[in-house]
DNA sequence: CCACGCTTAGTACCTAGTATTAAAACCAAA
DNA sequence: TTTGGTTTTAATACTAGGTACTAAGCGTGG
């Protein structure tokens, strides 16, 4: 035993090896070997049996994800899944909260996210062609949680000129979680 | 004319090249030369022409792009950019529209990026350690158009209890386009 | 006719691996 | 001590998707 450093168990060099990789992905079998201690042969029966793909798959599956990104928040056009709508009368919608949504100390989801579901709902029912918003009044009644599944139902109440009133009403499984009135206005071009 | 011919073929497959590569940037050279039509030695002198790596470089640099994102509007916490801060009385922050943040059809912004702007600011003006969204009282004036840059102001009015009242206030560089009341809750571990 | 640009062919070499076989090292129980 | 099992290392053949380089063929204008 002249090594500088004491080999390590395998149990716990796989941990080591997952926890690496998860910090730097881009990193090769030989250079995992160094860092580790061992051949690079260890190495890659460790990933075998860890299931971890070499360095060019991962690379190109961060790369894909990547790719199919931009269907994020962003550029979407209702919040949620749409699984019901009656235009110009209501409209439901489901979205649940993935940790990404969520304060990380509290797992409590972000209040816009609740927000977002509930406005482009009320967006989806009007039937008009444009419209945005211009007045909404929102109350949040209980923190939402990571992992709870919203439905968002959105009613019509009444229209006047180019104004709708618009009523959402967000569900967890157990109580109601958020409300909002909205009143949207149809733009003409 | 043949020659002039010629370069016009070369001009166009690299025209098209190009084009092919930016839709679908994961394919090979083998297959780039059956899509065209050409040898596959032509299409590596046409990527080192117009300085086009090869895939897995291409692969790679998205896969790092994609890892040193500045964490999308999921995980931030403040959305815009938070440039000044008194605990507790007022901040401001910048947010630019940028494309992805409007309706293609009219380039207005989507309601809710807005209202996220606000909202983080007003959860960041405030002196407390954990809160969430009570109640909101928002009113769009103007349609907010794409490249615009707004300017959010909040400000703590009173404090209630565990209860904080922020007014928000967002222009851009000629009005006032936005404004919102918040009533924030600060939670007890 | 032949020079020039464009295209194709062929070969050697590269990286970061997989897949497989086999030998060595270690560790504990019989 | 011998035996047997796990763990580790080594060695070899093969792969994809290229680069780098040399050489040859093709088409056309001057």
């Amino acid at each position: 035993m002249g090594d500088d450093m004491a080999r390590l168990q395998k149990r716990q060099r796989q941990k080591m090896l997952k926890e690496k990789l998860n910090s730097s992905p881009f990193i090769r079998d030989e250079e995992l070997a160094d860092l580790l201690n061992v051949s690079v042969q260890t190495i890659r029966l460790d990933r075998l049996e860890l299931g971890i793909p070499e360095l060019r798959e991962r690379t190109k599956q961060m790369a894909e994800i990547a790719q199919k990104q931009p269907k994020t928040m962003a550029s979407v056009d209702v919040i949620g899944e749409l699984i019901d709508l009656e235009i110009g009368k209501n409209a439901i919608s489901i979205m649940s909260i993935t940790p990404d949504m969520v304060f990380e100390k509290t797992q409590i989801a972000r209040g816009h996210f609740v927000f977002s579901q509930a406005n482009s709902l009320a967006l989806a029912v009007i039937d008009a062609p444009v419209a945005v918003t211009g007045v909404a009044n929102i109350k949040y009644k209980v923190p939402i949680k990571n992992g709870e599944k919203l439905i968002a139902k959105a009613e019509v109440i009444k229209k006047r000129g180019n104004k709708y009133f618009i009523w959402v009403k967000t569900r967890n499984d157990r109580q109601e979680v958020f409300r909002a009135k909205f009143i949207m206005v149809s733009l003409e071009q």
